[in-house]
DNA sequence: TTCAACCACTT
DNA sequence: ACCCTTGGTTGAA
């Protein structure tokens, strides 16, 4: 028997139990395989629950009575159907519920790793140490206290391979490797000799990520090689899909899995782009979810991971479909129950020295503060729920990384990743709220949901009075977070004692973002007069920018347009105070109006005028033919796949059809549609202008007009100032 | 010119 | 496999 440690990196069905991968500490990739069974429940009426035995004893499951724990129902009578091999799971399971469909099921479609750590204490990216007989497991457990459990430095060896360009876009050339140190191309062509290169640098270097960019829908499917650290097995194929979540339609290329190593294709990522590797292998840790499940995953799926989870290790039935409904309610109830986050109407205009109080991960930490969770609505005294079990961790973890951050220097190595860990947490815990409201979720219920928005406007209101009583003024809040003034407070220090009195009450962590020198709260562009509550900017004290709700933060703002309106706030950002940003005024608009002059004349690349927009449905099926709608059905004419829920790149153009797709060749200057690109930016410049046209006094008004600088200004903004 | 339907985005 | 609303565009009256 020899004893290893290391991390565990891969899990899967394999024959008779899992196959198991360590990164031990030696350096060696061990492949092991351990025994293993897996159980899921059935329940329901006992004649057909004998009938499910009958119809079971025979085939190569073991069947068991039990009494087991439903989170809404309490105890139930179950038949327990055990599998050998828990890669039958799927089928057993699918053919017993094709049969007597009406009955119960439980567990039946946790994911392997989730049960694995649930019987032995290991997950997947945990430290543990294994007792093996040659290749086969006899004992796993975790290693714990061994190790800062923040450490996550497993010595990965990572192969990056991408196109030289866009597949979508032309045919690549060459591909670009890069691992440890080396970077070169390899040429495509001829193809054989690409094969024998690309596939010696698999067996020389062995790599534990493979991180591409388009591996799921280009490089992978046309290797002629495996590509597996597990030769026995084929790589994993899933399909391309078109998903709804978040509220929209988003589409996923096909995927590439592999076994014994990891494959994450960069552009088929969910969320990539704000948390890179060190998020994802976070996030595959904290749920317990595979890395490249997880990496290509929504965090919603993560957060059904980790319930379940909660709930085997509770003993606690993991339902298969949802089976709560939300109760019937009067449309009054309703009106007042769901109302959301608090939002506050704040006045249009510009204030100076205002700090922004955000409560820190507000919601989850109401939901672990008051016990939310679906199964204890309305019982005061319940014990811990199962969300706010889930939750807990996740949020104590993320607070440790943070104060970890704190303490860094912060050209510290170190931070870069812990950031992108922090940020990983964060999505995981906002999408944790949404999921007690969503209706396919297997422990939500809308009510409990709703319980935390009402707490959550009880707190900011509290807060409100707080501040009140204490001199401040309060001329924002929105759902999480306040903005306050005093005249004679502009540091953060200057703000403490409220943060204080606000955590005393609430007991709910706050954070000061920062004091601005000035922010503006900028008027709905259909009307001057009412503002929107989420559409504000401004400049701390140390001169960062903050700004939400413009084009600036909209993914479908061409990259000049928001380029211009940075550079607009970056000016105006010079400022130290409202009488300043007078003085910069006139540059901010001398860069509008050379914006638009580099327009006219051709300056500003076709690349940069790119829209990118998300399509919902596929093009025949519009009935009103937006901008993006008509460049996908000039796409698809051209004989181009195009699904819902993916990103359509297109210019305007001048003439019909108004658009042209990037995927259809290089975009000729002289049809780019210039006057709308000049309307798209003098809406952006406006977002940023008009609020302070609208708000300055009339003797400011009059300095302006006084200054010669107003004529440079487009047409728009002086009717504005108006 | 007005208005309703439609559509994508944000937090 | 997340809740909802709002701003902007289109196209018909």
């Amino acid at each position: 028997m020899t004893a290893y440690t290391g991390w565990l990196i891969d899990i899967y069905a394999g024959q008779g139990g899992v196959s198991l991968w360590l990164l031990e500490d030696g350096g060696q990739r061990l492949f092991l395989h351990m025994p293993f069974e897996a159980t899921f429940y059935a329940a329901g009426p006992s004649s057909l629950l004998r009938a499910a035995w009958k119809r079971l004893r025979g085939q190569a499951v073991k069947l068991e009575r039990q009494t087991r724990r439903d989170l809404f129902s309490g105890d139930r009578d179950t038949i327990a159907i055990t599998v050998q091999d828990p890669g039958e799971v799927p089928h057993v399971f699918s053919e017993i519920s094709r049969e007597f469909p009406s009955l119960d099921y439980y567990d039946a479609d946790v994911p392997l790793p989730l049960r694995f750590y649930a019987r032995t204490g290991v997950g997947l990216l945990h430290r543990c140490q294994v007792e093996c007989e040659g290749n086969l497991a006899r004992d796993i457990h975790p290693l714990a206290g061994e190790q800062d459990p923040l450490e996550m430095n497993l010595p990965l060896r990572v192969l990056e391979l991408s196109p030289n360009i866009d597949p979508a876009l032309g045919e690549p050339d060459s591909l670009k490797i890069k691992h440890g140190r080396a970077e070169y191309s390899l040429r495509l062509q001829p193809q054989r000799a690409f094969m024998v290169s690309l596939k010696a640098v698999f067996d020389t270097y062995d790599p534990d990520l493979v991180l591409t960019d388009f591996g799921d829908t280009w490089l992978l499917p046309m290797l002629t090689f495996n590509p597996n650290r597990d030769a026995s097995r084929e790589v994993l194929r899933r399909k391309a899909n078109s998903y709804f979540t978040y509220g929209q339609v988003l589409f996923r290329g096909q995927q590439v899995h592999l076994f014994g190593r990891w494959h994450i294709d960069r552009k088929n990522a969910v969320l990539f782009r704000e948390y890179g590797v060190d998020g994802v292998l976070q996030q595959a840790r904290t749920t317990g979810l595979g890395v490249q499940e997880m990496a290509r995953k929504s965090p919603g799926a993560g957060i059904t991971a980790m319930q379940m989870r909660t709930a085997l290790c509770t003993q606690v039935l993991v339902p298969v479909i949802k089976q709560q409904a939300e109760s019937a309610k009067s449309l009054k109830e309703l009106v007042a129950a769901d109302r959301g986050g608090m939002i506050y109407q704040p006045l249009v205009g510009v204030y100076e020295n205002v700090a922004q109080i955000d409560f820190a991960s507000m919601y989850p930490s109401i939901m672990v503060e008051y016990n939310i969770s679906p199964e204890t609505l309305g019982k005061p005294d319940a014990p811990d729920g199962l969300v706010p079990q889930t939750l807990r961790p996740l949020l104590e973890e993320r607070l440790a990384i943070k104060r970890q951050l704190i303490e860094l220097h912060p050209r510290d190595q170190r931070v870069k990743a812990l950031k992108a860990r922090a940020a990983a947490l964060k999505w995981l815990l906002v999408v944790c709220f949404g999921y007690l409201g969503y209706k396919n979720a297997r422990f939500g219920k809308i009510e409990s949901h709703e319980a935390v928005t009402n707490i959550s406007r009880e707190l900011l209101l509290q807060s409100k009075e707080i501040a009140e009583e204490m001199g401040f003024t309060v001329l924002h809040m929105y759902v999480d977070c306040l903005f306050v003034q005093q005249s004679g407070y502009r540091t953060a220090k200057d703000f403490t004692p409220l943060m204080e009195a606000i955590v005393e009450k609430t007991h709910v962590a706050i954070a000061m973002d920062g004091v601005y020198r000035w922010v503006a709260f900028a008027p709905s562009r259909m009307d001057g007069r009412i503002p929107v509550p989420n559409r504000y900017f401004g400049v701390f004290q140390d001169g960062e920018l903050k700004y939400r709700g413009i084009e600036l933060r909209r993914h479908d703002t061409p990259l000049w347009v928001a380029g211009v309106q940075l550079a607009m706030l970056n000016c105006l950002g010079q400022a130290n105070s409202l009488l300043q940003v007078k003085q910069y005024l006139p540059e901010a608009a001398r860069i509008l109006r050379r914006a638009k002059a580099d327009l006219r004349a051709g300056r500003v690349s076709p690349d940069d005028l790119m829209v990118r927009q998300r399509i919902s449905k596929a093009p025949q099926d519009y009935r009103s033919l937006s901008p993006t709608a008509r460049a996908a059905q000039v796409l698809q004419q051209s004989g181009r796949q195009v699904s819902p829920g993916q990103n359509i790149r297109f210019v305007y153009t001048r003439g019909r059809p108004g658009v042209q797709p990037l995927e259809l060749g290089p975009v000729d200057q002289r049809h780019l549609d210039v006057d709308r690109y000049t309307v798209l930016l003098e809406r952006a410049a406006e977002s940023v202008l008009d609020v302070f046209g609208a708000s300055m006094t009339e003797r400011l008004l009059a300095d302006y007009i006084q200054h010669s600088w107003l004529p440079v200004l487009n047409k728009t903004y002086e009717f504005s100032l108006k």
